[in-house]
RNA sequence: GCCCCCAUCGUCUAGAGGCCUAGGACAACACCCUUUCACGGUGUAGACAGCGAUUCGAAUUCGCUUGGGGGUACCA
């Protein structure tokens, strides 16, 4: 069998979408599984929408994810160039032996004409289909025709085709994740594959991109099914092997339209900015329309690669669920090293001074309150308590807790007794608990020991624990917001 | 309108005629653990869209209906 060549072409009209990258991640788990190729290729036909910035956002957000290609725009290959605009020049030339084997025509019809055929269609409730009025035009006509100044599209003869390499018009293809389609080539109008300006068009872009790229499978989203058998006739009529195709079902957001941004993040760069970690994001969006034959939902794309079936992928459209992505995300930072951690929480703890914190100090505190954080972000409103001399209490905490004459009472004794204290994480732990043990003597819940502490040196309720707390804080900087919350000055 | 695809808990899914009184994960809820919050642990609730047909037997096969998605461009 020949080598598996697979390719991801998007368009860069927008940054990398997930479902791109979904689609992407198919292409390279395939790869991957049968020792192919990955290929990335841009489709960049339509100057007008697309810009390199997202031509960059596109390869910086594939990298992110690790789905790395093994020919591409930047890395170059044996079949470039990668970029569809870089090729312009090989267009025609497969244009001409189509128009030479009868398999397309040059047709002069104006916007305007074209318009009231799609207007009658839908009045006699009929499908569109072109109707094929330029077919047979005779070179005088066509003389003609260009010395009023139109410029020719070209079209490919559907019915042609179809004649010469099938007996019926049921055109069938086996996908590689539906198993059979099909499709009457009668309903499908001659379509343009080269517009008047000389450009080509997608359909009959990609079917050269991908013969000339010997790619043998096309995996890609179901909205695509409907190119499919355009394709395949377009490779047939000129000789070239049509590959195998495998349509995934759409990501949908979680009210079943079209993912977009009034929904969220959509884009890979949106979700790495809130603070999501490309293997999570990687690791989950494998999950929709593929299950590991293990049952065990979290691994890396290798285990994933090395497990994934094609045949087995669900056909149906999944929705796209935050709250399993925030689950899976808050697992994998809990498997971050601490180092690389430590070092992806600094572009969210911008807005404090970092140089306040000795790196044991800052370690300490990003040990502390690691636990709880579903996103990268969510460090920014964790650790606000960890900076600066005083504390910003919260006004409930305060009317809440502080206020209490409980709290006050134990207040009072934290200050005076934590003066004589060593400040050693062991001895805090010790002489924290002997603090608990002498107050519950009098009636006060160790809890409420513990809140009113809590409450004065962090402005909270709820946080890091309380002994990494007091530890990082120091002693001096404790005792000092302790004071400041007792009502009576000792 | 026309064409195509899809259909198991709220969501992602397991399930390829008897193993299914339908399994797992996320979310929800309850309890436990606990110096707060969290983490963790245990448990509860929750689905085969409907109707026909085939069969001794159907979530699994077929048809229809309904619902959802996609395509109908000189966009990609």
């Amino acid at each position: 069998m020949s080598e598996v060549r697979v390719r991801i072409a998007p368009s860069p009209s927008g940054n990398l979408h997930v479902g791109t990258a979904r689609t992407a991640l198919f292409n390279y788990l395939f790869a991957k599984k049968n020792n192919g190729k990955f290929v990335l290729r841009i489709e960049d036909t339509d100057a007008e929408r697309t810009s390199q910035e997202y031509v960059d956002n596109i390869f910086d957000s594939l990298k992110a994810l690790g789905l790395n290609w093994d020919e591409g725009p930047d890395v170059g290959g044996n079949y470039g160039p990668y970029t569809q605009s870089e090729r312009f020049d090989i267009y025609p030339k497969y244009i001409q032996e189509l128009l030479d084997k009868g398999f397309a025509y040059e047709c002069f019809c104006t916007p305007e004409e074209l318009e009231a055929e799609k207007e009658e269609a839908t009045a006699n409730k009929k499908a569109y289909v072109y109707s094929k009025k330029c077919e047979n035009l005779t070179d005088e006509e066509k003389a003609k025709l260009r010395a009023e100044g139109r410029k020719p599209a070209i079209r490919f003869n559907v019915a042609k085709a179809q004649k010469a390499f099938h007996e019926s018009s049921i055109l069938k293809f086996d996908d590689l994740v539906k198993g059979e389609l099909q499709m009457d080539t009668n309903l499908i109008g001659d379509f343009v594959i080269m517009k008047s300006n000389g450009a080509p068009t997608y359909n009959y872009a990609v079917v050269i991109d991908d013969a000339l790229m010997k790619i043998t499978h096309v995996i890609r989203g179901e909205d695509h099914i409907s190119n499919t058998y355009k394709q395949i006739l377009i490779f047939e009529a000129l000789g070239f092997e049509v590959p195998r195709f495998g349509h995934l079902g759409m990501i949908l957001a979680p009210d079943r339209s079209k993912l977009s941004k009034r929904h969220g993040a959509t884009a890979v760069s949106d979700f790495v900015e809130q603070g999501y970690l490309t293997e999570a994001l990687v690791n989950f969006v494998a999950l929709l329309g593929w299950a590991p034959s293990d049952g065990e939902e979290v691994k890396p794309v290798d285990a994933i690669a090395a497990d994934f079936r094609i045949g087995e992928i669900s056909s149906s459209n999944s929705i796209f669920e935050y709250d399993k992505l925030r689950w899976m995300n808050s697992h994998y930072i809990k498997m971050l090293p601490m180092d690389t951690l430590k070092e992806m929480l600094k572009p969210y703890l911008t807005r404090y001074d970092l140089t306040e914190l000795s790196d044991e100090q800052f370690t300490k505190m990003v040990e502390i309150t690691r636990e709880p954080l579903t996103l990268l972000s969510d460090i920014t409103e964790a650790v606000p308590y960890f900076f600066g001399q005083d504390v910003e209490i919260d006004p409930e905490v305060q009317t809440e807790v502080l206020d209490l004459e409980e709290s006050q009472k134990v207040l009072n004794d934290f200050v005076e007794k934590a003066q004589t204290w060593e400040w050693t994480e062991e001895n805090l732990h010790n002489k924290l608990e002997e603090f608990r043990g002498t107050w519950k003597e009098q009636g006060i819940k160790p809890k409420a020991t513990m809140w009113a502490i809590r409450a004065a040196v962090s402005g909270r309720t709820r946080g890091a624990d309380m002994v990494g707390l007091l530890e990082v804080l120091g002693k001096e900087r404790t005792i000092h917001r302790a004071q400041k919350s007792c009502k009576v000055a000792k």
